[in-house]
DNA sequence: GTTTTACGAGATTGAACGTTTCCGTAAAGG
DNA sequence: CCTTTACGGAAACGTTCAATCTCGTAAAAC
């Protein structure tokens, strides 16, 4: 063993890298994808967004593709979901998060933004998927398994189709394709179709 | 007046334009949107691959912004819906169609294609919803409509969410980000369970 | 045959952009 | 003070691509 167990890392000789010019690289790359999509993301326009000079980026990252990569991984999923409430309430404030998310001026409109670039890069597609999808659909679709067990949904239910079914909906009016907007009671008149289905009322509580 | 109304109009001068360069020059603009995305269907690639000179594209569109909208606008969706049926095959199949349009080679890639395109160019979103988006849907919510008079439907239901129910979940997993893939038997579990709801079972005849 | 317009192919221009390199300066250790 | 590494700024290189132009040829009207 050449190290000892104990050793700090040595600082390195000369001037420490600038841990705000990390951040600064990373926030204005997020910022110019939301904003202005994939193309417009451009070095020249990271960096003067950033403040720093194009070498300061090319330091830390080989190349356009690492940093946008890099870039969506730190896009954290805060998700917390109060599991106190009943199921219906919890589903409820879960489409209202969805929709709110996505009218987030940086989070939401990262995806619309490398959607177009997700079926020719890969990269971006795993990372996306990695940092900004699974985790919020692994906590949904756990919550839903418990929910399932204790008899509160539908028998047998398939709850990567309930996941598909709260998110799909809101997430195809958000795309610019003429449909309605998102209302104010979006998320209870959504979730009401959900959860009683669309079939002809049979007995049902009121 | 100065046309009589019986005449046809006369031919021009010199040689007339080509029809099958027309038709040339935007199949393969489709064919490179849908193949290999927004990116690479450049005029040189649409002009090789239609076999044509650049000056021949650029006879006819004023640059490739208007090439692109116009060769959009030729995408016609057919809108066969066997209305004979019973609602519930109607929209089984219609999920079914859903499906297998979105894999289609040419038709389905072209929206993933242009996805990322659409909120920096608006031209290009208006002509995808003008032209695919808006036809396709108001079939299916004319059908549910009748439907909701007949008693079909769920008293009250919002044929809008519906066709959302029906188009989202699907839509959400031919997008590369990590979702479970689309089996056989997706589009009956899909149906069931929009029309049973996601509720605990009450009532309901097997 | 002459004129007119379209054609495919190639050369050219100009802009955008990723990437590299160099400069003078700043911040750290020795 | 000297060396080392980082910094912001700017210049430069190479590639890609939209757009324009030129050339010899083809197809139509007259």
């Amino acid at each position: 063993m050449t190290a000892p167990a104990t050793a700090k890392r040595r600082r390195p000789r000369g001037r420490p890298r600038s841990r705000s010019a990390d951040k600064a690289i990373v926030d204005a790359t997020l910022e110019l994808l939301a904003e202005r999509g994939f193309q417009a993301a451009t070095i020249d326009a990271i960096a003067a967004r950033a403040g720093v000079g194009r070498n300061t980026i090319y330091r830390r990252w080989s190349g356009k593709e690492e940093l946008i990569a890099d870039a969506i991984r730190e896009l954290s999923a805060d998700l917390d979901m109060n599991e106190g409430d009943d199921l219906y309430s919890v589903l409820l404030e879960w489409i209202r998060d969805f929709t709110r998310v996505f009218s987030d001026p940086l989070f939401g409109r990262i995806l619309p933004a490398v959607l177009g670039e997700l079926e020719r890069n890969p990269s971006f597609a795993v990372a996306y998927a990695d940092r900004v999808v699974r985790p919020r659909r692994e906590v949904l679709v756990a919550l839903l398994e418990r929910a399932v067990e204790r008899g509160e949904l539908r028998k047998g239910a398939d709850v990567d189709q309930i996941v598909d079914l709260l998110a799909g909906p809101p997430f195809l009016r958000l795309l610019p394709i003429g449909l309605p907007a998102v209302t104010e009671r979006y998320a209870e008149e959504l979730l009401e179709t959900i959860w009683y289905g669309i079939g002809p009322t049979l007995d049902r509580n009121p």
